[in-house]
DNA sequence: CTATAAGTGAGAATCACTATCGCTCGCGGG
DNA sequence: CCCGCGAGCGATAGTGATTCTCACTTATAG
């Protein structure tokens, strides 16, 4: 099978070095704050909300501002090294972008609101042959498909 | 060719129309209120804030509470007689959904925001066969592109 | 080692949206 | 046609996420 639902979670390799490495490239300076946030996205790997991801830091003993956690994202946004997602509740989620273009999409379920991922080749080549025809310079593209995960449905 | 951008804007033939009757079949009243809200969305057509449609009623001399177009945006969406976009600017788009199930997606432009709208049979085709394959029971989907617009990306 | 500007963080400000609650009015029964 | 009641309204307070401000800290070039 070429596509399956799945719980969110990347191999995750390692995005975090590679994202230390931009943001060195783009000119930044290194900090214990916002290195640990780089390294709160890489070890989950899923998407995650900066509350949250302040929550994680706090959780370690590593207190970091919530403005700097949301500095840190808006920087990481900027040079493509995190994918952004709002699903819709009001709060932004952000997931590591890997460099190989690779990427996936997302379910949500309506019910519990849970959100797992999936990817699928076709999809993305309808996409592509799409975004070639339009009178529009593509850049980009998400997708979100909504309905009940299996635990909401046999529920 | 079989899609193309243009500016958002359907034909509505009688969406409003349809949409009170709606409204009334499911036990509700009818409110001079809720239904300029209505008229507004199927004048535009258009992906509206609640912002927007409040300011456009005011600029009609009928003033409508802004908690009221919430409300009436609410029902609407649980009725599905609304589509929700949110394209991560912080506010909640809607447009009409046409009952006939046809419906399109969006064109984001990362420079000046504006919104158009596309519809692509290959698409909505990889769409569906991509759901049968998931083990999710899925309702619907939202697609968005981002990039620049014509007028962006030629300035 | 030092200057300096990037980066930090606490808290205020903003903004979209939701909840509250007393008042209004559409509408079915009389 | 009139009445009563509950759906609906709207001003306003509240909430929660995100951004702004500003004085303080610290990484790094020289």
């Amino acid at each position: 099978m070429k596509s399956e639902a799945r719980s969110v979670g990347l191999p995750t390799t390692d995005w975090a070095a590679h994202a230390e490495q931009e943001l060195k490239r783009a000119g930044h300076r290194s900090s214990a704050p916002r290195s640990a946030v780089v390294e709160v996205l890489g070890r989950q790997g899923c998407v995650l909300s900066a509350r949250e991801i302040a929550d994680e830091l706090r959780a370690d003993g590593r207190d970091v501002g919530i403005a700097t956690v949301y500095r840190a994202l808006e920087l990481l946004d900027e040079l493509h090294l995190v994918q952004r997602l709002d699903v819709g509740e009001g709060t932004v989620r952000y997931e590591p972008a890997h460099p190989s273009g690779e990427h996936h999409h997302h379910l949500v379920c309506d019910s519990c609101g849970r959100v797992s991922s999936f990817e699928d080749r076709d999809l993305e080549r309808a996409i592509a042959h799409l975004a070639g025809r339009l009178d529009y310079q593509v850049g980009g593209h998400d997708v979100v498909l909504r309905g009940a995960c299996p635990a909401c449905s046999s529920a």
